[in-house]
DNA sequence: CAATACCTTAGAATGATTCTAAACTGAGAA
DNA sequence: TTCTCAGTTTAGAATCATTCTAAGGTATTG
């Protein structure tokens, strides 16, 4: 685990360390900032909300996390790096990852002159019936 | 316009039906609430910016905006309410629409039980090369 | 162990958006 | 026309996620 931060030029500090257990100890989540400072809270872990800002915002830089955006108030970083897309239920604010491979955009115009695709988002809404 | 409101069960009040005429006199639009707050007052449009939040919301509710979300800290409204998807430029936090036609998201999951597809949304993100 | 560059943090600051409570106004009734 | 009232507007306060500041810790290297 700390040489994971190593790589990503990052001190393995004791709040990292922990930050970091909780984001990969598991399978792939989606949690926001509040949300996993909460959690740190809850598992004897004393660091401040700063801190989870600024780690996530670290994680994301070295690419051990991504940001979604899906338009609540509040962002969501998901421990899934790789190419997936989201399911977006509404009403309970909850995210859920769709594989990339099935899924496959047609059609798409090329970008505007002197710009590239830097990555491609599709946001599935969702509603309960 | 003044139509167009009522239908909505909206009141024709000075202050919509001039955000209405900003709005929808020209092409399609993608505005925020502070730039489209500036544009009236530069056109001699007295009225608040709580009053162009009220007002962009119930035109959204009225199916004649749709709020697009891309990350940033502002939430855009977008005059076209058809089908269709963005690019969205980063570095200039603007928004360029990708008609719906042409293009296909192939291969989505069916959503979870009890639960139906609202909206596709595709956001394709570009930078400068 | 000492030096130092990197980290953490409490609390203040920011900025978009929403809320509140009071004043205003369109539209139908009288 | 005037009255009435529900629907509107609004200034300013309040909220809330997020970022900033500057002061005090702490890995790491020599």
């Amino acid at each position: 685990m700390a040489s994971r931060l190593r790589k990503a030029g990052l001190r393995p500090t004791r709040q990292r360390l922990a930050l970091s257990s909780l984001l990969f100890g598991q399978g792939d989540r989606h949690v926001t900032a509040e949300a996993l400072h909460c959690e740190a809270q809850a598992a004897g872990i004393e660091l401040s909300l700063a801190t989870v800002y600024n780690t996530l915002h670290q994680f994301t830089g070295a690419g051990m996390l991504r940001q979604v955006t899906v338009g609540g108030d509040k962002a969501y970083f998901d421990t899934n790096t790789g190419d997936h897309h989201h399911f977006y239920v509404d009403a309970e604010q909850r995210l859920i990852d769709i594989p990339g491979e099935k899924v496959e955009v047609l059609g798409l115009p090329t970008p505007p002159a002197g710009s590239e695709v830097e990555r491609v988002d599709v946001i599935v809404r969702i509603k309960s019936r």
